[in-house]
DNA sequence: CGGTATCCAAAGTGATACTG
DNA sequence: CAGTATCACTTTGGATACCG
């Protein structure tokens, strides 16, 4: 939940970049959740074969969907003392 | 989730019945998850001591407040392919 | 830089049986 | 009726190490 909505937040970003922004998850388990958001089409992914390599995660139309159902409680959840 | 917009949409309901409507979940799982919303004040439980007994659990104000911010992401859900 | 592979610990869930 | 207790099993997540 937290991932789709800091992606939605940045339009675009990079792995590292959303590690910087998600510092209670994992490496590991965020590359796990990006594969399963690309799965369900909720996030795109898109590689540029340069060096260093880089990859930009996007959220897609149903991303974006989920992402503004998603605000209301995370916003709910995140003011909650 | 469900068990929050499940209970919503009934305002009050007993223990059997929202195993009916859950039917996907077991009957110790409900109960540990009504305890949970209990103690987060988003369930109150009412037990009537009568033979049988009767127990009914209701969403609190801040209950409330979350099975709205959950409706529509709970339809966006349900009605995706 | 952007991951994957491996392993392990912790949490969640269900089936079954039993209780006030 | 409305649960709880126990146990086995599945799922999830993090730590660590390594790779193109």
């Amino acid at each position: 939940m937290q991932l789709i909505s800091i992606i939605g937040a940045h339009q675009t970003m990079r792995f590292a970049e959303i590690e910087a922004h998600l510092s209670d998850a994992s490496t590991s388990t965020i590359s796990k959740r990006l594969d399963e958001f690309e799965e369900a089409d909720l996030v795109t992914r898109t590689q540029y074969d340069e060096i260093p390599p880089r990859v930009e995660y996007a959220l897609t139309k149903e991303g974006n969907e989920v992402q503004e159902r998603l605000e209301s409680l995370l916003e709910w959840a995140t003011t909650r003392s």
